[in-house]
DNA sequence: CAGTGGTCTAGACCACCAA
DNA sequence: TGGTGGTCTAGACCACTGT
């Protein structure tokens, strides 16, 4: 485990089981450097990661203080875990609708950067918190990179099985959102009515290296699209 | 100016002019280090910087890579610019519609951290990009903070008035959205059908010390809402 | 002015990728 | 195996905050 890395797990998890509120000043740096028995820029860097993450804020010449929302309910769009959370911490159960290899679309090809022979996983299912439809989703897999896939994978978590099944390492997203009204084709599966909002998102999944591997079109209920996002200027 | 800083504006300038793609490379560290006259850490920094805002990603023992998406018209939801950028960059006008000093309903004392008999400016106003209606924005400003506005000022740029006019840092932002339908008013004032899609976000923004001054409440346009996230796992 | 965070350095050592 | 990025250190110096 890195060094910074635990030091802001710990950090982090301080701050939830004393559930420490907005703007509480944590210890000063030469205290975290003492306490952990390390450099400073190893405190430093701990603290960097805390700050993207939107769960610290420093002010120079005064301290670290904790930076919390108060509202509840809310889904990342980003901050390390992003969609992992919607998978663990709340209650998601899915439906596979359809799962095969074909050819991908241009659109597909385009975005996962193979060739329109080249074969793809294609997966398309549904998806439910707490018993009601969170989104219908479309998902294109670059076969060379996800060799196999079966009912049993998609009906868990998709990105343990890559993650741990496969040992990849996902490195980073590009997401595209608007807003329009559901076909009849998607109110059909969503449970909702024609011409009702939508949250429409387009992500492409990259490893580490850059490659994609992942090309997904994802409907939300607009009920249940409640996101957050945090951001530092 | 930061060295830092100032590296990782050259070479963002410099993938811009070049029109590099994704996947190409940028010089090693080393040459980094020479062309610059600094120290690793500090291009390390640099890179760090360009990679979190998602212009670059780095591969352990092979390189670093120009990351770049394809797609036009889509406003970055964050990346240091954030909604700064659909100021400066798209063509922007505004209408004020209302523009007075008044005391916070509770919800905006609450957001804003102030008592229920402080003042706050009260500016509620719609933003049209290239001559069609954007969204309709209500904003708070702590009036202990933002001590002075008018309607030259809310027709220009807000935030350029507060950090040049009054020599303030913006510091974070949370944004909570979700999708819902727009009531009768708010599709009177964007030129839609009641019931159309909307998307909705509230902001609250902080100084750099913590300090909440601006919450605001926008409607957008669900045909010119187009957003792309960039997350780093 | 004392205390606190921010920048930068020079260098050691480690982990990973490609040839 | 050589080259590349990643982590970590010890320390110098700077910039900001609050008293």
């Amino acid at each position: 485990m890195l060094k910074y890395q635990h030091i802001a797990d710990a950090l982090e998890k301080y701050i939830e089981e004393h559930e420490l509120q907005q703007g509480d000043k944590l210890p000063v740096l030469q205290d975290l450097m003492n306490q952990f028995g390390v450099s400073k820029s190893t405190v430093t860097k701990a603290l960097e990661l805390l700050e993207t993450k939107g769960v610290i804020f420093q002010v120079r010449g005064s301290g670290i203080f904790v930076r919390r929302h108060k509202r509840k309910g809310y889904i990342s769009l980003l901050s390390t875990k992003g969609f992992k959370k919607i998978l663990e911490d709340f209650q998601i159960t899915s439906k596979v609708i359809e799962l095969d290899i074909r050819k991908p679309t241009t659109e597909a090809a385009l975005n996962l950067n193979v060739g329109l022979d080249e074969d793809v996983y294609y997966v398309k299912r549904i998806r439910y918190i707490h018993g009601q439809s969170l989104c219908l989703e479309e998902s294109y897999f670059n076969k060379s990179v996800i060799t196999y896939l079966n009912n049993e994978i998609i009906n868990e978590s998709i990105f343990h099985y890559i993650t741990e099944g496969l040992g990849l390492n996902v490195g980073f997203t590009d997401m595209f959102l608007h807003v329009d009204k559901l076909t009849e084709e998607e109110a059909d599966y969503l449970g909702l009515e024609k011409g009702d909002p939508k949250l429409y998102v387009e992500s492409i999944f990259h490893l580490t290296n850059g490659q994609p591997f992942d090309f997904s079109k994802v409907t939300y209920n607009y009920v249940q699209s409640q996101f957050f996002v945090q951001a530092v200027l």
